[in-house]
DNA sequence: GCCTTAGGATAGAGCTACTATCCAATGCGT
DNA sequence: ACGCATTGGATAGTAGCTCTATCCTAAGGC
């Protein structure tokens, strides 16, 4: 097929196509001739897969870029995971230099929950928003993060209970980068709602 | 005090407090004559407010501007609560068109928790969020939301019961909203790092 | 042989949050 | 009294992002 029918069938016009083409986001078709291309059915799953990305996750075209260029070349899963976690959990606040001491709360954490005790992008991101929280004078008690961590540790453990390796990397990406936004959007709406549940409980007992 | 002097007290450039003042954050100032304004200490106090909604928070222009409206018309403490939590925690999504039927699963979850049954923001965006996931073929099961609600129930009780009630308005926003935000990042910080450590565990175990 | 399409380049549009410039009016210091 | 600085108001420009539109030449299909 050519440009115009992938427009047709993905439904992305094609002017953003051809702008998804310059931004490297979609792998150029194969060149017949000097003025026609043939495009395939991946060149749809991948648009979709764009759009997916962009509409429902909200990432940038950036961000897909770094992504799909990591699928591209072949980079392994449990990597691929990690870097779509990043994105999508806003794992990189400038701040987050990797290779810092590590915050003593951050280290208590991992102890108590056993979990695995490595370098990432989530464990440095962690030390990183709790030494921010520190310096805005937020007060994080240890019964705090031990109520969190307990609760994100059951959290994690049914997600990814949930999931089943996908056949593609492209459905890969797919179903963890959206799974993980509706899952996380999903806890704070249902923290909104404990929140407002308590307040009203606390507002009715004050007045 | 005049702009100038606002301006370096505040560390926001004159330009922008020009601006703010055109959008309505900031209140105008005594005007002495037709081109000399006195500015008093409560402006500095809001330009920091506005800064830190702006630089911590994240939030746009407009829904600053909302909010602050909202505390200049005097709006109940419990509103401006909730206003401040639709912002912080996306509760706004177009789809949330309050006054549906609502879901089961949230009906079988606020009764599960026994949070008090009123419709709110909150309520609607979980229930505009769980049409969504189904309408994505995500599954939810009762399990995820027993699980994910308890979860978060916990987690606020501990929030709620470490809010003390401020001063003024400005700090009780400032307060609610930098807490909220930082609280919510916490939480999503250790989701990922407690999704990292089960996710390593189960490659490991299949490797 | 003409119409359509590809690819490449470039420019514009719409949004957000500023930033800069220009202006006339006017107070303050000298 | 005079001029510089400052004010409010208006208007325009900037920068980043994601497109969208236009123009062009080359070339294949009917």
């Amino acid at each position: 097929m050519q440009l115009k029918e992938l427009s047709r069938q993905s439904g992305v016009s094609a002017a953003s196509i051809k702008y998804y083409l310059r931004e490297g986001l979609l792998p150029a078709g194969e060149t017949v001739h000097a003025t026609r291309a043939q495009y395939s059915a991946r060149h749809v799953e991948r648009l979709e897969l764009i759009q997916a990305l962009r509409r429902i996750v909200g990432l940038t075209i950036e961000q897909i870029g770094g992504l799909l260029r990591m699928a591209d070349d072949g980079v392994p899963r449990l990597a691929l995971l990690a870097a779509v976690q990043r994105v999508v959990l806003n794992l990189d606040s400038r701040a987050t230099a990797g290779g810092g001491p590590g915050t003593p709360a951050a280290d208590a954490v991992v102890r108590l929950r056993s979990w695995p005790d490595s370098p990432s992008d989530a464990r440095n991101a962690l030390n990183a928003h709790l030494e921010l929280m520190e310096s805005l004078n937020i007060p994080v008690s240890g019964e705090l993060l031990d109520t969190y961590s307990k609760a994100m540790n059951d959290v994690a453990g049914l997600d990814i209970a949930a999931t089943t390796a996908p056949e593609s990397v492209d459905r890969l990406i797919l179903t963890a980068a959206v799974g993980m936004h509706m899952h996380s959007q999903l806890l704070l709406k249902l923290l909104a709602l404990a929140q407002a549940s308590h307040a009203i409980r606390r507002y009715e007992r004050d007045a």
